[in-house]
DNA sequence: TAGATTGTTAATCGATTAACAATC
DNA sequence: TAGATTGTTAATCGATTAACAATC
């Protein structure tokens, strides 16, 4: 069979999917056969073209009149976004956000299983979290080279991230989900997503004082529930 | 003084506003008085042309040569996105990501305060997580009015979220962060951000899924380390 | 058949990047 | 002065939206 071409799908597209899935998943339980874009459009507050563009890019093709086969378009997402065979994952850094990661359930849905967490604090090392086991960093290149871990969540503080980063690749993990805020440099073969909390809460915030400047300059007239 | 008319930067533009102020924060353990956008620029490895417009939004100006005052700069965003008054926030949901966000210190330098968290199970209810009190939801609304809090944190799970925000709307909530993974109906006048961690997932998975199949296809000719 | 929906091509929109004059 | 940098206008790029033919 000749390879698909799809490759690099634009990121919003893809940020998307996950969204679908779940609006998919909640619609499964009334046991429609078919969905259409339109609908699922709907749902989310999208445009219908921009759903059906979404779609096609999973390689799914539907049927005019009557959408897509709901089961096909769960598989069709499931396998475009690589969360339809469990992939496990090292964590390192057991501290707040660390201990929420390995506790949070819903990874599995996402293919993703964290495995085990690593920290250098010896309070840590050697206990549980979640049921999850603690290790020390130390153990973390010989372990993931011998149990072929490809995916690396980095949760510690900005100080020691580099550093982290850089056993990570040593150990041989080809993708790095990081939550610290911090620049890393790493080899172009290995694969980097930042996950940034304060970006969101810059937007909010600033969002929020904009509204307020013009509240203060617009006085206020009518409705307040 | 005639108002700014600073209103509704770009989304992306404001999330990059977080990464400015940090890379200056380390700059300035250096203490130098002037920072160019073209160091910042390459610092964070972005253009420096983006850099300087995204600046420009702050009401900052500069000087030909020698770039921006250091200290005013850090001033101009901070005020900008909001930082600079400190800010209380509510939270619902004390599960994993509720107690992360209890107690993560960070917020404190991003003007955000969150006082108290807020949850419907009887075992959590009247404990403290990270020296935060955790009250029951039903107070909410009557505190949040009290003590005129206006932004409010969703982390509880899907099922319960909608009804959640609509407690924070009753309670005169201005603007919500919600972790909760999914699309929530609110009035327009109040202000919602999302942040979705699968988002990301999806795109980092998707990423190392196409890398994979690269690799299958075009067979390994040299320098794996 | 009529109508809803798909798939695709074209138009629009917004953000990033390039070009360049002004300036310290 | 020469050179680095700002601020601004124009060009490019990418993503979203609109238009429309094909089809079940």
């Amino acid at each position: 069979m000749p390879a698909k071409k799809t490759r690099n799908a634009p990121k919003p597209s893809l940020r998307r999917m996950p969204r679908y899935l779940r609006c998919l998943q909640r619609m499964a339980k009334e046991r429609p056969e078919w969905v259409s874009c339109t609908h699922i459009a709907e749902q989310l507050d999208l445009d219908p073209t921009l759903v059906r563009k979404d779609l096609a890019m999973t390689g799914i093709t539907g049927r005019p009149k009557t959408g897509y086969l709901l089961a096909e378009l769960v598989e069709a997402i499931e396998h475009f976004v690589g969360w339809d065979t469990p992939e496990d994952a090292f964590l390192i850094g057991a501290g707040n956000m660390g201990a929420a990661l390995l506790g949070f359930g819903g990874f599995q849905r996402h293919g993703l299983n964290i495995v085990t967490g690593f920290d250098i604090d010896p309070g840590k090392v050697g206990t549980k979290i979640h049921g999850k086991e603690i290790l020390h960093i130390d153990q973390f290149v010989d372990m993931a080279r011998r149990m072929h871990v490809e995916i690396g969540i980095i949760a510690c503080g900005v100080a020691s991230a580099q550093q982290v980063a850089d056993t990570m690749v040593e150990g041989g993990i080809r993708a790095i989900w990081n939550f610290a805020p911090i620049k890393l440099q790493i080899p172009e073969n290995v694969i980097i997503e930042y996950e940034d909390l304060s970006a969101t809460l810059a937007v909010l915030s600033r969002k929020l004082a904009s509204r307020r400047q013009l509240d203060a300059e617009a006085p206020v007239c009518g409705n307040d529930l």
